[in-house]
DNA sequence: CCGACGCGGGG
DNA sequence: GTGTACGCGTCGG
């Protein structure tokens, strides 16, 4: 029987001393099935000097029974003919590194770190999420929990469908004692919430507890323990049969977590649709994990590493508040969920809300923000498996040349190992890996006429193709073929010689991208267009970092020469377009990134600009073959700081009118350690100098705001920075305000047990104590009617941004701040500091000291309890001991 | 301008 | 599982 399935997943298993190969998929009609194919074998290739072969095909031949053939390919790096290489056959996958590390001694082993399914694959012409065609017979078995087909031929076949995918999305808590983050080797998981798309037997969403609970909610299931109540989550998913598991931070909590805690009461944590267990692979600091047949897809990953969605911090409430406009629920601090576990009842139930809340969330995210798209595609270009996706360019692109390489009879260079990577740091230590130009920037504001800005397409890209670029083409020692220099004087062979590999790789993904974009524009079902839109992302982001793949270090095709003859003709070519324009124009380059020249011209009208910046794309385009030089967008007024730093008053034409914001490169206005003040004054003083062009206003602006602190007339919401306890606060080596603040609560109130996980705002007091230990929380800086310290704000809070961008305007710090009130100025700077309020108070005591260990001081500590052992503190007189000092 | 730490998310 | 794979910000030199 003939069946058509999506890709999913692939794997292998040794079965009566050969590998079978597993596809997973889903058929049209959305039914998993798994197709097996025990006919390949493992192989590899090596180079070994003629000398040296006897030896080396004996002793492999003898250790792993390998059988050996030899063929004609051509080798990754440098132009060349055929050579003789030999092709290795293995029996067991497993081997393979092993018989790799033999090959070293005798010679060099080519492919022989290719993952097993990818090798596959990669012959086979299958890609993840791409579609297959199997034909062959049911097969019985209980390895598989799908219906399983043993294959007589696999083979690709064109759909562009993507099937519906089951989506299960799960939250755990856990209830640790103390100050800790839990672990799975001490705490206990409470309870698991599962939500489903679609919904799993009329639930769309299901949570189980690890005790017994008599619930209304047809939702809520009680179980008698941990145990079971892991074992009806084994059941559920087993049950529902998801695609897609999802949730936040599921890679680095939830899915080691529930693995282990399984582990410990004995249970095999297979959630997967075979019978092998979940893999949990720990990292420097990442987790990865693998659930055979599914795809485990952590939200949390996939937005932090998505370079368009930018976030104060990352976590939960953050990123779903922004994206979902939708919240967490409050439970009043992860210390709570233990409380409310065992008191039952009502507390309980808002338990399971918030955990229900947090599945839901991951899976709105997923769904509603269509995550994945971008991924898919991403699969589908690249050739991997969609778990596999998720990780970073390099294995995309790795797997795209494997495909490459492979149609034209070229072999693939293992990753480089223990010497080879030495050798690449020194080499890349001692010659350097040169970058792309930068032109130096008239610092300053600049206004009148116009600045247009214009820059090379896909540079990078075109630079590739129009050089031939790539490690086939490039030219060791002598050669009778015609080449051409590149700026740092490597040498490629023409097109008409041999066509790259990465040109051609990147003129399919440019190609494919247009035919994309052109399709976008005639289809009508959002769906299709969602769709297409993302595929031709994917395309982008591939053609893009193709470049980057040639220059990162642990590349299988690393040669310096090769990614600087990309730089260098882009120095070249930045350099050439800068002497183009100012010869030919009457323009004056202002500033130029990489791919971009910003110019100034005298025109102030925004049509007649644009038509000029067409004009001088089309002669520079003219002039600089399979490069596209394109107008790009109008500053009106254009603030420079220095390089990588700038604002601009943009134009840009949408249909016939023109839209104008304002634009800001390398000057953030936002950061996590800048309270709102500072944040807002920035933006209201380069809109003065942008828009109205008045640098005399936006000191008069600063003036006042500088005022309005010393004055102490700023609310205290806009000086309020929020950092989040993330760890036990002994856990904590340097000083951090917000800790020290977290220390003075828990020290207030002793019924605290913990302060992590809480997100604490603070604003800073004054006083003479170090800074940190001046962070105090706002409500109760209200309550005390305790002052903020001005002098903190202006000198490290506002003026650092603001100075920088004074400076460019050529103003000194010195008239920003002249005519502040001579008092002021004089109280924040000028010597004297002023003690907190209350200090002047202490009629008739004359001290503060500890009882324990001594220590004294004129003025009590802020904190209310001794700083060196944290002790209770009195007042103190003549030696004698007053009363307990209580901040509050 | 560097190299080495260190941290993120989760309960 | 034929795997070794961050990336940015801060701090000290």
């Amino acid at each position: 029987m003939k069946v058509q399935l999506q890709v999913l997943d692939c794997d292998y298993k040794m079965l009566r001393g050969k590998p079978l190969i597993r596809v997973y998929g889903k058929t049209e009609k959305g039914e998993p099935v798994c197709v097996f194919y025990d006919r390949f074998l493992p192989y590899f290739y090596a180079q070994v000097p003629d000398e040296k072969k006897d030896d080396f095909v004996r002793e492999i031949k003898e250790k792993f029974g390998a059988s050996i053939e030899e063929v004609e390919r051509y080798l990754p790096i440098g132009y060349g003919p055929k050579v003789k290489v030999m092709k290795i056959t293995g029996k067991d996958p497993g081997n393979v590194p092993e018989m790799k590390e033999l090959t070293y001694r005798y010679g060099t082993p080519y492919e022989a770190d290719i993952l097993f399914r990818y090798r596959f694959m990669a012959d086979f012409g299958i890609k993840g999420m791409g579609w297959i065609e199997a034909d062959g017979d049911l097969e019985r078995t209980d390895t598989v929990s799908c219906k399983a087909l043993i294959a007589d031929t696999i083979k690709p076949i064109e759909n562009p469908k993507n099937i519906p995918l089951k989506y299960m999305a799960l939250d755990i808590e856990t209830i640790p004692d103390g100050d800790r983050v839990p672990e799975a080797g001490k705490d206990e998981i409470i309870m698991i919430s599962m939500v489903f798309k679609p919904e799993w037997n009329g639930h769309d969403k299901t949570v189980i507890l690890a005790k017994l609970h008599k619930s209304p909610d047809k939702d809520v299931m009680g179980t008698p323990s941990e145990m079971e109540m892991l074992k009806k989550f084994a059941d559920i998913v087993a049950d529902y049969d998801p695609d897609i598991i999802t949730g936040y931070n599921i890679n680095a909590f939830d899915m080691p977590f529930i693995t282990e805690r399984m582990k410990t009461y004995g249970l095999l944590p297979q959630l997967g649709r075979c019978e092998k267990p979940v893999l949990i692979k720990k990292m420097q600091n990442s987790m990865l994990v693998s659930i055979t047949g599914r795809i485990v897809a952590d939200t949390y990953d996939v937005i932090k590493r998505d370079p368009w969605m930018k976030f104060k911090r990352y976590d939960l409430r953050t990123v779903a508040k922004e994206l979902l406009k939708s919240e967490k629920l409050d439970i009043g601090g992860i210390a709570e969920i233990k409380a409310h576990w065992r008191a039952g009842g009502e507390k309980l139930d808002k338990l399971i809300e918030y955990c229900v809340r947090d599945s839901e969330l991951a899976m709105k995210l997923v769904k509603e923000k269509n995550l994945l798209d971008k991924f898919y595609e991403l699969a589908k270009v690249s050739g991997l498996l969609l778990q596999d996706a998720f990780g970073g360019q390099s294995q995309r692109h790795e797997n795209k040349l494997l495909y490459a390489f492979k149609q034209r009879d070229i072999i693939m260079a293992c990753k480089p190992e223990g010497d080879e990577m030495k050798r690449r740091d020194i080499e890349r230590k001692k010659v350097g890996l040169k970058g792309a130009v930068v032109l130096e920037p008239a610092v300053g504001l600049h206004t009148g006429g116009s600045v247009l800005v214009l820059d090379f397409a896909s540079l990078y890209p075109s630079i590739i193709r129009s050089f031939n670029i790539c490690p086939t083409t490039y030219v060791r020692g002598e050669t009778t073929a015609s080449f051409h220099t590149s700026p740092n004087n490597a040498r490629f062979v023409d097109k008409s010689v041999r066509e790259g590999v990465l040109p051609a790789v990147v003129t399919e993904l440019v190609e494919t991208r247009a035919a994309v974009k052109r399709q976008m524009k005639t289809a009508t079902e959002p769906e299709v267009i969602r769709q297409l839109n993302a595929k031709q992302l994917a395309l982008k982001d591939m053609a893009n970092s193709l470049y980057g793949y040639t220059g990162y270090i642990r590349s299988r095709l690393y040669v310096m020469d090769v990614a600087g003859a990309i730089t260098s003709y882009g120095r070249e070519n930045i350099t050439k377009t800068k002497e183009l324009v100012e010869n030919n124009f009457n323009v004056k380059v202002l500033y130029g990134d990489t791919d971009s020249i910003f110019m100034k011209t005298d025109i102030a009208d925004l049509d007649r600009a644009q038509q000029k910046g067409e004009e001088i794309s089309a002669y520079v385009t003219e002039r600089l073959p399979g490069l596209k030089f394109a107008f790009e967008k109008i500053f009106k007024t254009f603030l420079i700081l220095s390089k990588k730093r700038y604002a601009g008053w943009k134009f840009e034409k949408s249909g016939d009118t023109w839209k104008d914001k304002l634009e800001m490169k390398g000057i953030e206005t936002v950061r996590r350690d800048w309270c709102e003040l500072t944040t807002e004054s920035m933006s209201e003083v380069l809109r003065i100098i942008l828009k109205e062009q008045d640098s005399k206003k936006a000191i008069a602006y600063t003036r006042d705001v500088v005022k309005g602190l010393s004055e102490g007339k700023v609310p205290l919401e806009k000086l309020t920075v929020v950092k989040g306890v993330t760890r036990g606060l002994s856990a904590y080596k340097g000083m951090q305000p917000h800790v020290e603040l977290a220390k003075k609560l828990m020290a207030r109130d002793p019924t605290r047990s913990s302060m992590v996980g809480e997100r604490l705002g603070y604003v800073i007091v004054k006083g003479n104590a170090l800074l940190s230990m001046r962070a105090e929380d706002p409500a109760y800086v209200k309550e005390n009617g305790l002052e903020i310290d001005p002098q903190y704000y202006v000198e490290n809070q506002l003026l650092p941004p603001l100075e920088r961008i004074f400076d460019a305007l050529g103003v000194s710090r010195i008239e920003v701040l002249e005519g502040v009130r001579q008092k002021n100025l004089a109280e924040m700077f000028g010597g004297k500091k002023s003690a907190p309020p209350e200090l002047t108070t202490l009629n008739g005591w004359d001290g503060i000291t500890c009882r324990k260990c001594g220590w004294s001081a004129a003025v009590p500590p802020l904190a209310g309890v001794c700083p060196k052992c944290g002790d209770q503190i009195f007042f103190s007189k003549g030696g004698e001991l007053g009363k307990f000092v209580k901040a509050a």
